[in-house]
DNA sequence: CGGTAGCTTATTGTATACAAATACCATTCG
DNA sequence: CGAATGGTATTTGTATACAATAAGCTACCG
């Protein structure tokens, strides 16, 4: 990561994860460049990655904005992301390896443990249940269906989500990871796959319950 | 497309297509500027974004290649384009309005019209069934699918697929517009998305069958 | 009072020079 | 003869200056 382009790419990603940068907010090239303490250069190489992963998007005359996204575009994604994430169980079901079997085992006794503490972990929950989807999507094989989930999970509310869960969908999370695992060791792809679908929709409903009326999603407009 | 980045981009993009540039072949950013007859900034701008839509590829230390492709990478291609096209299908049934729906018409009817001609016009046929499944994704309203979708039809082989199909296939395809057409009619979602798999299937199974046991897919190797 | 033309400023696009990194090749040592 | 090492050439990365374009503002005219 020492390239400048690298940095100004995380720089600016983590700004806008993070919320530091609000979503419709027109982003400059030259100020960010400051913030970043790199030249433009990287940052337009930067800038065009982050609309490839579509964190940014840009009018018709080129000027960079926050993405802005709607409850309805975040139904959307996760919908893509329930249709893409099976096809990836169905995938590794016929692929997985002993070692990665294992390893996701691993991860979801600690996901196990994170939820039983006294008091829950909810950090060390999302770090191993992001690390228990991506070795599905490892042992799925595919470049190109990686990168294709990669835009519809790392957006920002999407990252967020997980933080809505209450304790009973903590749980349930963790049962389906153990769902998963048996029809893995199965080898049955459209056990794996029908498993899948259930556990990303059920966190789109989780977040959705937990934001139903809210303002927060489109908190960004200033002006009506 | 007066700016120098997009004329790079669609010249190389060409390139690629038509074979010029032949799969796995390093391409170095300078000699292409002067191919395009633009500085290195604009040649930059337009390898990212061809990196992100797969045409180019990039090894470890940064250096370019145009993608090769092998078989299984294009089966799971339409795997994927299948997926992707009947969920299109499917939301297209609900939102479509009677103005695409007049455009599909036309459009099949036009493919009627070069494969019912004395001397099949391929070109046409070609034209008008990208067309067909541009509105479907237009009526399907979603630019993240859209852009998913792009990735795994634009490819090189891909592209070249329909010309591969035979008299049977050709009448075939555009017999399927048509149940679709009445799908669409019928606003039965289902129907539509279960008929697009079958369409993008046989596509795929065309293009096997056209090239089962042939050289041509990993020509590219010079040495062993 | 509203709108539009033209000027001014802000922002992105491009070229180019130079820096850094990597690959390639030759030479030498075991 | 093979492997390691060093130097050289090639290629990509970055900064910066300048060009082109779009936005915003002001003043003028209807």
């Amino acid at each position: 990561m020492s390239r400048a382009s690298d940095r100004a790419y995380n720089h600016i990603r983590n700004m806008i994860l993070s919320g530091e940068l609000s979503p419709g907010e027109q982003i400059r090239e030259e100020a960010l460049a400051e913030l970043c303490g790199v030249s433009r250069t990287p940052v337009r190489d930067a800038l065009r990655r982050l609309e490839a992963e579509l964190f940014i998007r840009r009018n018709e005359s080129q000027r960079s904005f926050v993405a802005d996204w709607s409850l309805d575009d975040l139904e959307e994604a996760f919908q893509l992301r329930a249709m893409l994430e099976a096809y990836a169980a169905r995938r590794a079901a016929k692929r997985i390896s002993w070692d990665q079997l294992a390893r996701l085992r691993s991860h979801n006794d600690a996901i196990r443990q994170a939820i039983t503490a006294s008091t829950p972990d909810i950090p060390k929950f999302l770090d191993h249940n992001r690390q228990f989807h991506a070795i599905v999507l490892e042992a799925a094989g595919s470049e190109r269906l990686a990168g294709m989930l990669a835009q519809v999970i790392e957006q920002p509310v999407v990252l967020r989500t997980a933080r809505q869960y209450d304790m009973e969908n903590l749980k349930r999370s963790h049962h389906e990871h153990d769902e998963l695992l048996i029809a893995f060791d199965n080898r049955d792809g459209e056990w794996a796959a029908a498993v899948m679908t259930g556990h990303i929709r059920r966190a789109f409903h989780a977040y959705a319950a937990a934001h139903s009326g809210d303002t927060e999603i489109r908190r960004t407009d200033e002006a009506a």
